[in-house]
DNA sequence: TTGAATTCTTAACCTAAATCAATATGCAAT
DNA sequence: ATTGCATATTGATTTAGGTTAAGAATTCAA
């Protein structure tokens, strides 16, 4: 459980290590992100102020996801198993926005999507690209960019 | 923790409820699965021997799933409190399936979401129709009759 | 401050999968 | 066995979103 500072850009863990940790943000922004085999990037998280982001993946197997800084941050690394019993309730939280997730991506379209987002994350749009938000949704950037154009009336 | 018999297509668990548990299952086939504003069901999670299946919904929230069986069943309804400290390491394991379907629902085409449900469910393939592979899958029944047939020769 | 580099928007076109519809197959209950 | 119902397959058509490309707007580094 040691403090880390991680500067905008840097990445603080790579698909493929074993030693994944979990991180508390104490402020700033983190997201992570699997990378396809056709070299697109997936946005699976974003972790504000107060959120913690982890990679999944079974302990011996490697980790699926980077996780790197959209803003300068300060942040905690705390060990997987130490977590699971330090916070068992953020725990569960996690998986309630993950279980959201799954359902959305399954039954919404583009602006559905897009709108799940602004609540899920209230605080987050003015701060991130429209660019990071389309791959948060599973989107290209040309169609939130019209979807929302679309939408003006209507919202 | 108490042991509960469930025939095949009873609920055991509605959308809406509080008092949401979690279910251990002995023997047979669980699923749990949401229904959208347009009446279309979605299979969350299916649940065979060994297999733990829940809403994770927060305690407060009422439940996004409904659970039933696909056949007769042998289960043990699990506080969810209870849950988190008898066995957390399940618990990672099912973060794990759940990041997993995310990156696959954001980057999958049709017939890679249909192999990625052969590995990880290899036994149930022969027990649930086509209907609930799709509705697990995110597409139509359709769609997946075609991308079977087209890719005989590729596999 | 200026140039280079991303990002954003818009448009034209394309494609995977959805929808709609018809037939076929299998299964359950009497 | 016969009826009825859900499931599966196949085909024709539509559609949401992807792809490609080009210009405008922002951001960033020197």
């Amino acid at each position: 459980m040691k403090k880390i500072s991680v500067k905008k850009g840097e990445i603080l863990q790579r698909k493929g290590e074993l030693n994944s940790k979990v991180y508390k943000v104490h402020s700033g922004l983190l997201r992570s992100y699997s990378i396809d085999e056709q070299g697109k990037e997936h946005i699976f998280l974003f972790a504000p102020e107060d959120w913690i982001i982890a990679d999944n993946s079974a302990k011996d197997v490697p980790s699926e996801l980077y996780i790197d800084a959209l803003e300068d941050t300060e942040c905690e690394a705390i060990n997987r198993d130490e977590d699971l019993v330090l916070e068992p309730l953020k725990l569960l939280k996690r998986m309630a926005v993950l279980q959201n997730r799954v359902i959305m991506l399954m039954s919404a379209s583009a602006i559905e999507r897009y709108n799940h987002f602004l609540k899920t994350y209230p605080h987050i749009v003015q701060r991130v690209s429209q660019k990071m938000i389309a791959s948060y949704l599973g989107i290209t950037p040309e169609a939130l960019s019209r979807v929302k154009k679309e939408s003006h009336g209507k919202r």
